[in-house]
DNA sequence: GGAGATTCGGCAAAAACTTGCCAATTTCAG
DNA sequence: CTGAAATTGGCAAGTTTTTGCCGAATCTCC
């Protein structure tokens, strides 16, 4: 349904993944969002004390401008903003990067908010005002790419693997493996063979059957 | 880490997977679990009226039992009860069944509840009182197969396929989409064939290469 | 500008996987 | 208990995938 396989070809339309920081390796920076200026900044100096890079927009759609071009490990977003809301913002932000770990936080978050959140793989929801800690804490489990990052892949990653047959989920998956690995490596073809384990000329024939370019991989 | 794969021989653990049904196939019932008796008739005889085959438990312990020994599609449950509450029923639920769809409920959800029920792998999260409506329109969305169910199935899938090598990481997707398709069909080797549109033969083969029973799942 | 590291792809042998055919077993409804 | 339907598995031919080897094209860092 989504790939139109030919014998060796697989032809596929664009797909975009993004994923955590492999720790060790060179690293992307967080997202913050919030319309509040003071709230923004505040939350954006905590965390850049504690280590992290830290881009800030007060709003979606300067966000989402930066989501495209930065290499963004995490998003955090508030719920409640004037014009594009957090929840608007995210689904945007899933078009874009499918696999970027979203935490909101909000003052008023009702359940139904919290739940649509969370259906929409968030990886949490933090009530406002938010203990600094206790972002910092998810941030950190986020970077080590556990739970949240988790759900997030899968939740991309089932968009294409729903209602297809055996063999191409399979191709799907192995495509999903690989970009994945490359994201998180930038695109270190070494890296990823580690990781892997894998022969490297087998990568490679695994790359041109499934159609994966190295550098397309924002 | 949880296979040891020598060649041909994928020798695993005993996996448990269970999923929604195959709508058109015989039904398994819906699993509803609450302490307060009259609630719980009250939604249990609606649910009957919707044309549902439903199961009802006023403990987790009991509730539990059922999950084990009858098929069930999908567990709807209160958060709050004496002894064990939803949230430990659900842990205790998800180690024997991974996969079944499960919908909580509760009069005073905080948004920590919703989060933590979400992250277990809850489909949805309701307030009480429930709206028999909105919960009918939930189980009929969950046993179409869609949303939740999927990425329930991805969690219990994601305990397997965290730090490990490619083909090994392929063989366990490869052995979850056919147990899960078992399942799905009541072990009718014809339906999955159908379903996974794959080579009688083939199927045969990796059964067996993957160490599939088709008894052996529950 | 150049040496060493990294990545790519052609080729061909080896290994692994898929599948049709056929017979044996098992399951299930009468 | 009996026959049809469903499921399995051995075999072998046909395909596809995996890999080692080698040389070429790039990239990276003095």
């Amino acid at each position: 349904m989504f790939y139109s396989l030919s014998r060796h070809k697989l032809l596929s339309p664009d797909s975009e993944f993004a994923g955590s920081t492999d720790s060790n390796d060179e690293q992307g920076a967080v997202l913050i969002l919030d319309d509040d200026i003071d709230v923004l900044a505040a939350n954006a100096r905590f965390l850049r004390v504690s280590g992290y890079q830290v881009i800030v927009a007060n709003n979606a759609r300067t966000a989402l401008e930066e989501l495209q071009d930065s290499l963004i490990v995490a998003v955090v977003t508030d719920l409640r903003m004037p014009d594009m809301d957090g929840m608007e913002f995210a689904r945007a932000a899933r078009t874009c990067k499918p696999l970027v770990p979203i935490v909101f936080f909000s003052a008023y978050g009702s359940v139904p908010d919290v739940v649509a959140a969370m259906q929409l793989g968030a990886v949490d929801f933090l009530e406002k005002p938010v203990d600094p800690q206790l972002l910092l804490q998810r941030l950190d489990d986020i970077c080590s790419v556990q739970q949240g990052g988790v759900i997030q892949q899968r939740i991309a990653f089932d968009a294409v693997t729903v209602e297809t047959p055996f063999r191409q989920r399979v191709l799907a998956y192995e495509k999903f493996l690989i970009e994945t690995s490359l994201r998180n490596h930038q695109g270190k073809i070494r890296a990823v063979l580690k990781e892997l384990n894998i022969n490297r000329r087998t990568l490679n024939e695994k790359m041109t059957r499934l159609g994966i370019n190295r550098d397309s991989l924002s």
